[in-house]
RNA sequence: GGGCGGUUAGCUCAGCUGGUAGAGCGCCUGCCUUACACGCAGGUGGCCGCAGGUUCGAGUCCUGCACCGCCCACCA
């Protein structure tokens, strides 16, 4: 064993070992019935390890680990998501690079080369997840479009038709210019944009005058069929059922009174456009106007007469048609927020456009029944919160898209216009028996797929033995944003389609920011790759540096972190070799004989206690301080610098013990930093069975009586190395120790006696103070009274020893 | 426009149900003490955002204010 731990060759022999042995495979090393499961957020196969999942991999592995080794049946599933209209924008701008098109290839040989691109370049995170020493099973390794999940999903589909739950409309949606398809709103990006506000003369039908409107889009008044104004606003209360003429087209239009007309905006009257629109479609809804299409779904116009400009084309043959007849009031500069699709940032064209939605009023009330009843719990709490709201206003879900790389809808329409919904695909019509079907062309939401990631891993709708074994699971761990597009979908299907919630606690992680502050994103250049800290520090400490920053709240990326659990690390290598070299031939045995060893174990249990409440609250930070004080505090500076004299001495009780301890040490530490204590282990002598595997120290407090033991003999040596003065300790075993520990001998230098004097008098004085106080003395709780009292004893006796 | 969170040492952050401020890093001073200089010991450093209030006592609870984030939202 070197002095200078290196954790590169170390940590890639232990990941091949482990998922060698089988050691990483669901269910390894179970003592007990119980079963712990989390399945992995399925990356998207085209993606790169980011911090996030290195630390929520990071996250999910110390509880796995930790399972583990108490004997759970554990289950960590891993797998992708094929991610359709990001993956779908991957090989569509390969297609434009090459100077083809998605169109000119066709649907088949869209599909094909997607595949043929995947098998060469896909997948790459579960091998960042494996250097990251994460105990995952990659043998159960699944995608959403492998053919066991599509049957999973595409039967998904169909219970939810057979309850009526489907159903197809004609509604305005987020359309995606680029893509062609509708999106979500989730997956709408609103992002601030410099725009002109123009403000146009609408003449009335009827008379003189007419009504000003402000746009930032010209071209959409092609197709107006209406303008509304508040009806409570007097300014226009005349105008209400006049008509007006819509410029250009010369159209008769009416005036309507609608209350989602913001009177203090631009002139308080609003064009309408109920084709290009959400807000418009909705009052047009309620006014009976008509509905007019006037840009197409390539965000090209298609309004008679301007077939095939662009917008921007539009807009100016507008203006200078409007301006030549003095109808432009004015134009002036206007910031506001624009929706953009948030993968290839196209302007979002709201269109009405036939869609699949799912409704959501039946499916959803049993998931916000188990959010309320804490069937399953979001942390932190704010979260739980935000997932019952999220569910009680979630609108009807619009679950096709028109892309090509996805699960197409297993919806068939036969020649007599009969709709039918089945899998396997039906042979023939359900109403009028005919052979004639065609298949919908639409696929599924990314999302609806990954809603079955719990269920469709485990073999569902397969009655399989793992499905009965680890379904439900226990934990769930993501980001905020994907509440609502995941967590609540999953809770939701689970129940639907086995009457249980997925898992029972859903961890919510920090955003990790840049360290300066800003998010950590490719365009920015401020994303840094995890790999780079591994490579330079060991995946252990990265692993520690991540959990030390975590919290509940968004985090900024510390190097400093991770350096420091590269001295832990470091650290506990090196005591090992003190008691390694030390301890040959001896087996590790609990003996505790002499004060230091009742005091470690007492510690080592402590933390123990503090860890386990720790990581049951999914508070990884506190778990991370507990244990690197434990290691360098108790273990190395106190319990090691005590015993030391005694392992060189060939004391057997203190060697067997010292050995013990270390095995405890490395168990606690091993979900946290599972390479460098599974390497220390396979030093100890006679190692039969893997660290990973061992067994979770039980809880142990036959010696808890001596935790405060050496508390005298810290602050006998606080005051000796800050004085120079000797405080006379009782007991022989307490002046041993301190004897060993601090080497009065080796004092250089003197120590500032009267510096402290000075402090003892001041924290007298305060003490005094306090006590002096009759308020505080009658209402303060008696044992902070006495604890007050105590110390300004404590202060007194110390101050005596310095000769005030 | 709603909702949530933040403001504590030079930096990054802990401080649970109120008891008189902590950690790591940085900086300064000693130490190459036969596990570790990726170390040991000691030290410097804080009107705990601002203003009120409750209390014997307030980073900690209440009210208001000021900044800073994030999420959501149909203001043309």
């Amino acid at each position: 064993m070197e002095p200078l731990y290196d954790p590169a060759g170390v940590e890639r022999r232990w990941q091949e070992t482990w998922e060698a042995e089988g050691l990483y495979g669901a269910g390894a090393g179970r003592r007990r019935d119980q079963s712990f499961v989390i399945c992995i957020p399925p990356p998207n196969v085209t993606g790169e390890l980011h911090m996030g999942h290195a630390l929520n991999g990071a996250m999910q592995d110390v509880l796995i680990r930790w399972h583990r080794m108490q004997g759970f049946d554990t289950l960590w599933q891993p797998g992708y998501d094929h991610a359709g209209i990001s993956t779908q924008n991957v090989v569509e701008k390969q297609l434009v690079a090459e100077g083809t098109s998605r169109q000119e290839v066709g649907r088949e040989a869209f599909v094909e080369r997607t595949w043929d691109w995947l098998e060469r370049t896909g997948r790459t995170i579960m091998g960042q997840y494996r250097r990251l020493g994460a105990s995952v099973d990659y043998s159960r390794e699944r995608f959403t479009m492998d053919d066991e999940y599509v049957r999973s999903v595409m039967t998904f589909f169909v219970r939810l038709w057979e309850r009526g739950w489907i159903y197809r409309a004609n509604r305005i949606v987020n359309w995606c210019p680029y893509h062609e398809t509708a999106i979500s709103d989730l997956e709408v990006e609103h992002v601030e944009k410099d725009d002109t506000l123009y403000r146009i003369v609408y003449p009335f039908a009827e008379g003189d005058g007419g009504l000003t409107i402000a746009t930032v889009r010209p071209s959409t008044l092609l197709g107006d069929t209406g303008v509304a104004v508040h009806p409570d606003d007097p300014r226009y209360a005349h105008a209400v059922g006049r008509e007006v003429i819509v410029p250009v087209v010369e159209r008769r239009v009416p005036v309507v009174a609608d209350v989602r007309v913001e009177p203090e905006f631009g002139t308080g009257a609003v064009k309408v456009t109920p084709g290009h629109d959400p807000m418009d479609f909705e009052i047009g809804r309620d006014h009976a106007l008509q509905t007019l299409t006037v840009i197409g779904p390539d965000g090209r116009m298609v309004a008679d007469g301007f077939e095939g400009l662009t917008q921007q084309e539009a807009d100016e043959r507008i203006l200078a048609w409007l301006e030549e007849r003095g109808r432009l009031e004015s134009r002036e500069p206007y910031r506001h927020s624009v929706g953009t699709c948030e993968r290839c940032h196209s302007r979002i064209e709201p269109l009405v456009s036939p869609q699949w939605w799912c409704r959501m009023d039946e499916l959803g009330a049993p998931a916000i029944e188990a959010l309320r009843e804490r069937r399953v719990r979001f942390h932190p709490e704010s979260q739980h919160r935000f997932a019952i709201e999220s569910l009680e206003q979630a609108p009807d879900w619009c679950v096709s898209r028109q892309l090509w790389w996805g699960h197409q809808i297993p919806v068939w329409t036969c020649e007599n216009g009969h709709q039918v919904s089945a899998w396997p695909p039906p042979e023939a019509c359900a109403q009028c028996g005919s052979g004639a079907l065609e298949r919908d062309p639409d696929v599924l939401d990314t999302w609806f797929s990954s809603a079955l990631w719990p269920l469709a891993t485990l073999g569902w709708p397969d009655e399989t033995p793992e499905l009965d074994r680890y379904y439900p699971g226990d934990v769930n761990v993501t980001a905020r944003e994907i509440i609502r597009l995941w967590e609540n979908r999953m809770i939701f299907s689970g129940l639907f389609l086995r009457g249980e919630v997925p898992f029972t606690d859903v961890i919510i992680t920090s955003t990790i920011l840049a360290a300066d502050g800003r998010r950590m994103s490719k365009s920015l250049g401020t994303g840094i790759d995890p790999m780079e800290p591994i490579e330079a520090h060991g995946a252990d400490a990265t692993r520690y540096g991540l959990l030390k920053i975590s919290s509940t709240q968004d985090v900024r990326y510390s190097v400093g972190a991770i350096e420091e659990g590269r001295k832990l690390a470091n650290k506990l290598w090196n005591v090992a070799r003190l008691i390694l070299q030390q301890t040959e031939g001896v087996e590790p045995e609990t003996r505790p004989s002499a004060l230091e060893e009742r005091w470690i174990l007492a510690r080592l249990d402590a933390a123990r206690a503090a860890v386990e409440e720790a990581w049951s609250r999914f508070d990884f930070s506190a778990a991370t301080s507990v244990l690197y004080h434990l290691t360098f505090d108790d273990f190395c500076d106190w319990y090691a610098e005590a015993v030391k004299s005694r392992l060189y001495d060939g004391d057997d009780d203190a060697r067997s013990t010292a050995l013990a301890a270390l095995e405890r040490l490395l168990a606690l530490l091993h979900p946290l930093m599972p390479h460098v204590t599974e390497e220390i282990w396979s030093h100890l002598p006679d190692r039969r069975g893997r660290l990973i595997v061992a067994a979770w120290p039980e809880p142990d407090d036959a010696h808890a009586d001596t935790l405060t033991a050496l508390d005298r003999v810290q602050e006998a040596a606080r005051v000796f190395r800050r004085s120079g003065v000797r405080v006379e300790l009782e007991g022989e075993e307490e002046q041993r120790i301190f004897s060993a520990v601090v080497r009065p001998e080796r004092q250089s230098a003197a120590g500032d006696a009267e510096a402290e004097r000075e402090r003892l008098r001041t924290e007298i004085g305060r003490a005094e103070g306090m006590l002096a106080n009759e308020r505080f003395v009658a209402n303060a709780p008696a044992e902070v009274v006495e604890g007050e009292r105590a110390k300004l004893e404590r202060y007194r006796r110390e101050l005596e020893l310095l000769g005030a």
